[in-house]
DNA sequence: TTCCAGGTGCATA
DNA sequence: TATGCACATGGA
């Protein structure tokens, strides 16, 4: 994809492979917010602010850099839209969330952010984080950064309830005891077998959070999250398996290092196209 | 009112 | 190892 840095930001010169709502709107992130002109994005200590013009989009920050990491924009999401067509089962999907790029998220945010999104819907996910930022997250003028872990760490268990993280309160509370931002980065010299085992062992990660904070996070493709939407997805299309670990485990089977890929494409398409329309 | 949302932890067999 | 249930909260 071209692109080019600019003093003020990052210019996206073509609108094949990046679609910020789809970016934005596909699950993967729970921070930003749409405006008449565009969308806002926070992440981590950083934001920037995406518009679109007549042949791309304009990303404007201060941080190019680490928005020309967040954003993917090295990789050629042709060549991996191209090689996962040849998928029936993703023609249709692809075609409908053609401009999905997967983010790379800070580790301490996304691990904080897909705990408290189990068992939980998006909209409710985002108000939860939200006051969690504004909250304890560092004042940066117009907004607020994520917290750090030292700074979750002077809270009690109920803040987090106040907050309406409800049963999830005591897996934050635990989870900052486990590790820190340090830790999270020294996993990322293990392979995704034995990393996915070392954050299952968190408090609040379960497989699914697991695979979320991997793919997200660590930037693992070779993993495929099984959730609410992509069980009924896998029930719908493929056949009826009730054990989400041996449908994850098709699944990446199926998929391999493209898993991670595919799994957004079906995951958005399935949210927001498909639905609760249970009779295509 | 009941069901559902990007599930996990824990007890029980 | 595998199954079943409880767990907050708000929208549909």
């Amino acid at each position: 994809m071209k692109y080019k840095i600019v003093n003020n930001g990052i210019l996206i010169l073509d609108k094949n492979d990046f679609n910020i709502k789809e970016i934005l709107e596909c699950g993967q992130i729970f921070s930003f917010v749409k405006q008449e002109d565009g969308y806002i994005v926070y992440s981590s200590d950083k934001c920037a602010k995406v518009v679109e013009s007549e042949d791309g989009y304009k990303i404007l920050t201060n941080d190019s850099s680490y928005f020309e990491n967040f954003f993917d924009l090295k990789t050629d999401y042709t060549k991996i839209k191209n090689a996962l067509k040849k998928e029936p089962i993703l023609k249709e999907p692809i075609e409908f969330g053609k401009g999905i790029r997967i983010l790379k998220q800070d580790l301490f945010e996304t691990l904080i952010s897909f705990i408290v999104s189990a068992n939980n819907n998006i909209k409710r996910i985002q108000l939860i984080l939200n006051r969690l930022r504004s909250s304890l997250g560092k004042d940066m003028g117009t907004y607020h950064a994520f917290p750090s872990r030292e700074s979750m760490l002077k809270k009690d268990e109920a803040f987090y309830k106040d907050i309406g993280a409800g049963y999830r309160a005591s897996y934050l509370y635990k989870v900052i005891r486990q590790v820190d931002e340090e830790r999270l980065k020294e996993y990322d010299n293990l392979p995704t077998p034995e990393l996915r085992n070392k954050l299952i062992e968190l408090s609040g990660v379960g497989p699914k959070v697991a695979d979320c904070i991997l793919l997200f996070g660590y930037g693992r493709k070779d993993v495929f999250p099984v959730d609410t939407w992509i069980a009924k997805m896998y029930n719908k299309y493929y056949e009826p398996i009730e054990n989400r670990e041996e449908i994850r485990k098709r699944l990446t089977h199926q998929f391999g290092d493209l898993s991670g890929y595919a799994q957004q494409y079906l995951f958005y398409f399935m949210r927001s196209y498909v639905g609760n329309n249970d009779d295509g």
